[in-house]
DNA sequence: CATGTTAATGTAAGCGCTTTCATAAAAGTA
DNA sequence: TACTTTTATGAAAGCGCTTACATTAACATG
């Protein structure tokens, strides 16, 4: 920077401002400055800036796996939207631990990120205060609570789960079963499932769990360990996947799908609507989860502490074939 | 760490020491200095800790885009390893447009990140100049190339292609079709899959391009379209997911998985297995990938200069119902 | 024309660490 | 015992920027 300053006859400041704050120069000096960076090929350095203004324009953001496009849809839109904004992602898996989480979590604060995202509302204990101790905005995906650490956008898990129970007894529906995996989400989704299976008259929920992240493959065994000890007449899946290898799976055995068993799936990913048959799921917008966190992010470091803390933004049950 | 030090009755160095080379201390000092910064719950700060040392710990890794198995697999590697090695991960997405490289490999040089890995080894031209000029180590994936940047672990994707077009004509299957992205990977897939196809006496090769990401939607319209204007006997999707939808689309039309149309995908993704039928795919190994390349790169920062430039995971052909 | 304003630039301090390099004490060697 | 070597610690400098704060010149105001 110093070189630059040289070249181009002014102060460190200045060259310090053609890049920051550019309307701030006059003219003439910015052109100096800018010929003198493009000559010297110069790159400034972000490490340093970050550390002088103590805003190091990285977001972090955690997820149980990047490895499935559940979650790796919300990475995405966040990443859209940050990248606007100049900002760029640091980007942690939990593998679904919230040990992992919480060491993730000490690491990034150790960076000075400037905000987190992190995955559901359930946490190691003692992270939610070294969080809040540090004051830096935090936004919990994926589900819904009324005491989020700061911010929290998602939907509720639970109404999912029933909506879903809801919507298979109103089809006439009985003896529904859950193929889900053992994570807090999911097993949210399944005690609403229940709840609404309850109310609906439809009696026990038979529950399979699949270890995560859960394949196709898992998702064929879990309905084949259902089918082995019952007679599940309707299944929901947490989650599409697992719900496209329950169809697989009818089809190897030729259960007529939905006529001999309704297969419901969750997340409405791209394989929904393409598989034979298509599949009826709950429709929740991964994507602008992430792009609403990163939109409130970006509000909040804007110095706008006026932002909404709870954006549910809900889901949609898509009547497709399969249920 | 002023505090932390004067707490511990130890100068600054020392704990900087404790933190980052505890073997140098005195088990006493150690251990006082650890007592000091729990109990003022001292978090370092990462970012003046690179600034000082040149070292940020970060690898930056860039792939076309996040929303898709067959790279998010890779990037869950990488990131594995790194996370092993106290390092972290920025990431970012180009949505297959090489101006997006350049400009995220910009920003993430900017920021001094210790490692790179791109995806591809076709760049904007200048890139290559401008990552060597500062001289870290960068891996490029997915393909392979015989003048890489720096390294590259990957497999030919032009042999790839082939071997599949020699499996198909083996199987005895003429009127080839192809289905695929229009990237470079994809395109040199189709290449090598010409190739092979012209080698083994099979003709000419329709292909169907389809926009990226590409669904399950999008192969089973490809696949419609190649219906249409053809007889192909069996198609080689440039991925699983556009395989899957093609099974899905003969599926629809009750067209007999191979006898009436052999579909072959490639990656072999969980739901190549999964499906039914079963899917014959080009298996790559799309995790091991990031994996040897997070090694390569601790190797390289570990001050290693004798790592092989040039790293063939090679692809292997998994035979299963659909061809 | 003196006075207050604004715009454009510079000076100095310092962000919170790590890296030499120096020093003192402890341990090994002949 | 006198010496070299090793181990444990500290002092000082500086990584490459940004942020107050100061300064100067240009401009407007009555």
């Amino acid at each position: 920077m110093e070189d630059v300053a040289r070249a181009a006859g002014v102060s460190i400041v200045t060259v310090s401002r053609a890049i920051n704050s550019p309307d701030k120069l006059s003219p003439a000096t910015l052109r100096a400055v800018r010929v003198a960076i493009e000559q010297l090929r110069y790159v400034p350095n972000l490490t340093a800036g970050s550390l002088a203004s103590r805003r190091s324009r990285i977001i972090a953001v955690i997820v149980p796996t990047i490895a499935n496009s559940i979650f790796s849809d919300t990475v995405d839109g966040l990443a859209q939207t940050l990248v606007q904004h100049g900002y760029q992602l640091l980007l942690g898996q939990t593998h679904y631990r919230l040990e992992e989480e919480a060491a993730l979590v000490d690491a990034f604060l150790g960076r000075r990120v400037d905000g987190l995202v992190l995955t559901g509302v359930k946490h190691a204990r003692g992270l939610r205060a070294r969080i809040q101790r540090v004051g830096i905005p935090v936004i919990e995906t994926w589900d819904l609570t009324p005491r989020p650490i700061d911010m929290v956008v998602g939907f509720s898990n639970h109404a999912a789960g029933r909506a879903a129970a809801r919507y298979l007894v109103a089809k006439g529906y009985r003896a529904l079963a859950f193929i889900g995996g053992g994570d807090d989400r999911s097993t949210t989704r399944l005690e609403g499932f229940r709840d609404g299976a309850r109310e609906g008259g439809a009696g026990e929920v038979a529950a399979a769990l699949v270890p995560a992240p859960s394949s196709p493959a898992d998702g064929a065994a879990a309905l084949a360990g259902l089918l082995a000890s019952g007679r599940p007449r309707a299944v929901f899946c947490s989650n599409d996947m697992l719900a496209a290898g329950a169809l697989f799976e009818c089809a190897r055995r030729r259960m007529a799908v939905p006529d001999h068993l309704a297969v419901m799936g969750f997340a409405d990913l791209p394989i929904a609507a393409g598989i034979e048959p298509s599949l009826t799921t709950v429709q929740v917008r991964a994507t602008e989860m992430g792009q609403r966190a990163g939109e409130l992010l970006m509000q909040r470091l804007a110095g706008d502490s006026t932002t909404q803390r709870i954006v549910d933004l809900g889901y949609a049950i898509v009547e497709r074939a399969s249920a």
